[in-house]
DNA sequence: GCGACGGATTGACGTAGGTCAAGGCCGCGC
DNA sequence: GCGCGGCCTTGACCTACGTCAATCCGTCGC
């Protein structure tokens, strides 16, 4: 019960104090509000180190739109996301823009190798955060070298995850990139807990094109077109039934 | 003088052997074969370290084509090229073929966040690489956080890498991928200390295609056309003179 | 120096997906 | 419950890039 606050609740009632502020002898949350910490990369933290963590943890509350950072800024903090979708994008100086990613509960961003993010993220629906100043991060990794194990855990991860956009980005057909991506999303919501199968997609045909290189009509087609071969079939809410799994993932494969 | 060896020469010496089986009591070169500590992982290690972990590193050459891994294959060994050209890439079912990345001098391989290698990896130029041992190497990084550091920025350098690399894959034209493909080739070389100017271009037009999302014959035909331009010059050895580093830059831009 | 082979170039043509434009649908505010 | 605005869908058309097919050229073996 001590998790019975959502993310929104406790971002409601602390918006942006630092978690310490919230005082009284009580079990306090170790990660902050972090309440998905098995997901985040708290996960495999001692009470002692989420001890630490909790303390330099800021909760944040972001609605549909809100701009979290914008590429080139200074790079101050790191964020992990604990309740919402956000998207994580470049612009070309013409507004041509590339989706970098999507990130659900449990996703963490803000990682730079520079001294600014390499990129702007933004809400796509209503969404909470914890944030956390990287300087001080950074003296926790020095004394816990297992959050700095995981923070690179992460990382590897992110960058499997990045080669395989990159394949889609520069071999898929816009069919192919589609079916990826539901599955993708699909075995996401899998992991953080939700249903797989009438997979939520909360963000525009327009986000979709502009994650995988393709313009809204286009998405706006092949959703379509796989809907009349009865692979899928949209639901309200965004949200889409993957009705043949198993022709997607050969569609998906290129077969 | 005790980087007198090339890395070629010592790997013509050493094989496969691991690196303490070269005995005799001279000074060793701290990281194996690693004459370009400063750009390797090794970079910001004491004495102490670079002696653990001289004695788990191996030396490899290869020859134009050679395979180094697979991707699928387990993931055993971590690598760091000390000469040479590489490249890693993913392959569909159906023979096509994305190039994830060109690894020179300076670059590692084989950070997989799962037990497998998310990619192929097979030699462009004659290559030499350090080999190190998974386990053995995550035991030292266990011992040593300054590594794990290291290594960690690292990864976070090639994701911003690769984030880029979406941006071009997903939003950029031909002409526009080619020229940022050459100035990034440029910037790299200058990195490592090489001439950035006259770059050097190893690979060949299907690799490039392969990496920008384009066809052979698109590539050749984008060549020429700056070259008509008066932007680049193709120079024997495949090498390319950067006629219009401003131009090329405006180009690549997208303006 | 000569021939052959593999990569590079060029041309002619085809097409997946982009562009432009016109509705349609749905939720929200008044 | 009516109108408005934003997103989604659909259609007609266009173009950047892919495909297929000849050469071309540089390198390497002899």
């Amino acid at each position: 019960m001590q998790q019975s606050l959502s993310p929104f609740d406790i971002g409601r009632i602390r918006g942006l104090e630092p978690a310490r502020e919230r005082a009284g002898g009580e079990q306090v949350s170790p990660c902050g509000a972090c309440s998905v910490r098995h997901l985040t990369f708290c996960a495999p933290l001692g009470e002692e180190e989420l001890n630490h963590v909790s303390r330099i943890v800021q909760n944040i509350e972001l609605h549909p739109g809100d701009p979290l950072f914008d590429e080139g800024e200074d790079a101050t903090h790191l964020y992990s996301v604990t309740a919402g979708a956000m998207k994580v994008y470049k612009l070309l100086p013409d507004g041509r823009r590339q989706i970098i990613g999507f990130l659900f509960a449990g996703d963490f961003l803000g990682l730079a190798d520079d001294e600014a993010y390499a990129y702007s993220a933004e809400a796509i629906t209503h969404s909470a955060l914890c944030r956390f100043p990287r300087r001080k991060l950074e003296a926790l990794l020095e004394r816990y070298p297992r959050m700095e194990r995981r923070l690179l855990g992460m990382a590897s991860h992110e960058l499997a995850a990045a080669q395989e956009q990159m394949l889609l980005l520069g071999r898929k057909t816009a069919k192919e990139k589609i079916a990826s991506f539901l599955l993708s999303l699909g075995r996401r919501a899998e992991q953080r807990g939700q249903t797989a199968n009438p997979v939520s997609v909360p963000m525009s045909r327009n986000d979709i094109g502009d994650f995988l290189g393709l313009t809204t009509e286009t998405v706006s087609r092949t959703f379509t077109q796989l809907r009349q071969a009865k692979l899928i079939a949209l639901m309200p809410a965004g949200r889409v039934d993957l009705l043949d799994v198993e022709a997607l993932q050969d569609i998906a494969e290129g077969n």
